[in-house]
RNA sequence: GCCUGGGUAGCUCAGUCGGUAGAGCAGCGCAUUCGUAAUGCGCAGGUCAAGGGUUCGAAUCCCUUCCCAGGCUCCA
């Protein structure tokens, strides 16, 4: 009989039976991974455990927990969704289900234009998990085109994506759906159940089972607000009963630290809604801590050689003609007024006022790079249902930077730039960033190739130079020039893009933006935009988030609470309160009315770094007992001098790399 | 803007079949004086998001608007 040799992921071989299958190969190599086993991986490419496996390959046996066994549990299971869907609601026609991070989804359009609602999310998860009880095979089928276009007469969304390949005019995600080639591959778990698919997927709807569905939302086709609106069904899916627990606590980890819910609870901020969608007011203890955020960026851009600029919140119509603006997103700014002498606009953006301190007067070669800085409060009339908390709102704050220069010294801005970026961004306690380099759209730009290659080219070295870990993001600058942005990683793992240093060959072209050279001829000068925070209030989040309310001590609205065992001590801790408030440490009393279990449980809620608890000893010899945040171990006897240097110290180190 | 779900005291929430408003925490007052995460008692707190409609009667049913959440789309 004939032999085939299949080598495994560890180099070795095996000698199976001609004929044999991925399946074959697990149970060659054991029968526990057999019973494991989910799809395999022949010669790199996913396939099913019935695939055949030819002579020579090399096979890599999928199971449940790994990325690759988690995205066919995943996609499997956005099937077993549709099947249960279809039961529940005959008729209803199916459009996409892939696997996305931590779950899956599916969308649907239901008979008469019905909708989910949540209820419904049970009654598809309980006939999901009868579809799982009825342990169907899935299996694969592969067929022509025509017999591809027969099998999904009733379902127009299939028919429109086999369409799309018969015309050969499919992308990625039509790949992602069916096959490569003149043939389309389809699964069938039951009779009555038949999706198109690439696959692979589990042997059996038996291999499913720990998963939740999450929530119902609505998705148009293709992803066109101008086609359909589709029902998406939301799910997670994991390998195990403990991986989908787990997750689910995270879930439940991440709200604790959502920074609407803590501005809520420190009183930092909040968003009345009689200023209606996207508006929020700062209060003191959110002030603050905003004060010292600003402060610190003004201390760093006065070092970095910026020059601070301020400008108004409105401008005349044709300013914004002049930028642009107005042409290219009139509808993400708030609408006019009209005034007796012209028509007024919020600023959107603070760039072509920038623009216009530059053009004041004559400059000359001399003056560059001229960084031009500014807190600048702009407004943008988001939509309405963009506006997500301090990450996504209508008023806010760019820590905004507009550096007018060379095309000689482009290179070397950029990479003093990204240094400037990193470190302000260490000082707030990131240290882990990736960023993106976002390059020209051919469909919508405007400068010269040469320019475009040169700036990219400036980006690019300067991302190199600094070792920063950056992927390409192709065709996603912003017409008028290549771009930069920069995620950090949060405690929890999330990334967030804040960073941003964008080339601009537009604005100085707009406003007709010149120096004279060392050559006595004019030039036009490139233009940087720069934000570090991107906008104050979405770092602030952000930071919240990070921190899980929990702000490092130089950011902290109060530092230092001072607690007085009983009503006798009070005087002895105002006296202490005074002594660190004299020092800038930002402490406050509350004095013995309460328990002191009740006071330090208030002062730990409200997360303060320092409690600082004074009794008869500490009157007698000058000292305190002192609970940090986070500890359950306060200790006793610390002398007011010792603190007080420790304190400042703590305070004054941030953003070094050496300290912690 | 679109889809789904919401809006009740400062916060978190309950409120059944349509019969006129409830708790805990926070606040205020009094008592309590306590060594490291909730002392007790009392008081006050509401145009039930806003406006309109149905009804003898609306937090509850219907309509409109505003605001919020989760998605989609968008994000200079």
């Amino acid at each position: 009989m004939a032999e085939i040799d299949v080598v495994l992921p560890d180099g070795s071989h095996k000698s199976l039976p001609a004929g044999s299958t991925a399946g074959d190969v697990a149970a060659a190599i054991g029968a526990r991974l057999a019973k494991d086993a989910l799809a395999a991986r022949i010669d790199g490419v996913l396939s099913d455990l019935a695939a055949s496996v030819p002579d020579g390959a090399h096979v890599g046996i999928v199971t449940p927990a790994s990325d690759d066994g988690r995205e066919i549990l995943r996609h499997s299971s956005a099937h077993v969704m549709a099947q249960a869907v279809t039961r529940l609601w005959p008729g209803a026609k199916y459009a996409i289900g892939p696997a996305i991070e931590n779950g899956f989804y599916y969308d649907f359009e239901l008979p008469g234009g019905a909708h989910f609602t949540d209820e419904d999310l049970a009654r598809i998860e309980a006939t999901m998990r009868e579809i799982v009880a009825e342990d169907q095979p899935f299996t694969r089928r592969e067929m022509s085109i025509d017999d591809g276009l027969a099998v999904f007469a009733d379902q127009p969304f299939k028919i429109e994506i086999i369409t799309k390949v018969k015309e050969g005019a499919d992308d990625d995600e039509d790949l992602g759906e069916v096959s490569a080639g003149p043939i389309v591959s389809v699964y069938a778990n039951s009779e009555g159940f038949v999706d198109l698919c690439r696959g692979p997927h589990v042997p059996s709807t038996k291999r499913l089972g720990h998963f939740k569905l999450m929530r119902v939302a609505g998705a148009y086709w293709r992803g066109d607000e101008k086609r359909p609106q589709l029902q998406r069904v939301y799910g997670t899916a994991w390998e195990s009963a403990a991986a989908l627990a787990a997750h689910l606590h995270q879930l439940e980890e991440a709200e604790k630290r959502d920074h609407r819910r803590l501005a809520t609870e420190l009183d930092l901020l909040s968003f009345p809604s009689e200023l209606g969608g996207g508006l929020a007011v700062w209060h003191p203890r959110g002030g603050i801590v905003r004060k010292q955020m600003e402060d610190f960026s003004r201390a760093r851009h006065l070092e970095g050689g910026y020059e601070f600029v301020v400008t108004p919140h409105l401008a005349n119509a044709r300013l914004f003609e002049t930028s642009g603006h107005l042409g290219f997103y009139k509808d993400g700014m708030y609408p006019p007024m009209e005034m007796d002498n012209g028509t007024y606009y919020m600023k959107p953006m603070n760039c072509p006022m920038h623009c216009l301190i530059f053009r004041s007067r004559a400059r000359s070669y001399r003056e560059l790079p001229l960084r031009l800085f500014e807190l600048g409060t702009v407004y943008r009339y988001e939509r309405a249902g963009t506006l997500h908390g301090l990450m996504r709102i209508r008023g806010f704050t760019q820590d905004d930077s507009h550096i007018y220069c060379t095309e000689e010294q482009l290179e070397g801005e950029i990479i003093s730039l990204l240094g400037f970026v990193m470190d302000v961004l260490r000082a707030f306690g990131f240290s882990e960033f990736t960023a993106n380099l976002s390059t020209k759209d051919p469909e919508k730009y405007v400068g010269s190739d040469e320019i475009w290659e040169k700036s990219t080219d400036a980006l690019r070295g300067a991302l190199e130079r600094f070792g920063l870990e950056y992927q390409i993001k192709k065709g996603d600058a912003a017409f008028y020039g290549p771009k930069i942005d920069i995620d950090v990683r949060d405690a929890i793992g999330r990334t967030w893009q804040l960073s941003t240093i964008q080339c601009d060959f537009n604005h100085p072209e707009r406003f007709d933006l010149e120096y004279v050279g060392a050559d006595n001829q004019r030039h036009r000068p490139i233009m940087l935009h720069r934000a570090l925070f991107g906008s104050i209030e979405r770092f602030f989040g952000v930071l919240l988030e990070h921190y899980a309310g929990n702000l490092p001590t130089w950011l902290a609205p109060e530092q230092v609470r001072v607690l007085g065992v009983r009503n006798d001590h009070d005087d002895y801790a105002r006296e202490v309160a005074a002594h660190l408030k004299e020092t800038g440490v930002r402490v406050s009393v509350e004095v013995a009315n309460e328990p002191l279990g009740a006071r330090i449980r208030r002062a730990k809620m409200e997360k303060i770094p320092y409690v600082l608890v004074v009794g008869d000893e500490d009157v007698a010899s000058g000292t305190l007992g002192v609970n940090a945040r986070g500890s359950n171990d306060p200790s006793r006897g610390v002398s007011l001098g010792e603190f007080t240097t420790a304190l400042h110290a703590e305070i004054l180190a941030h953003g070094r790399p050496d300290a912690d």
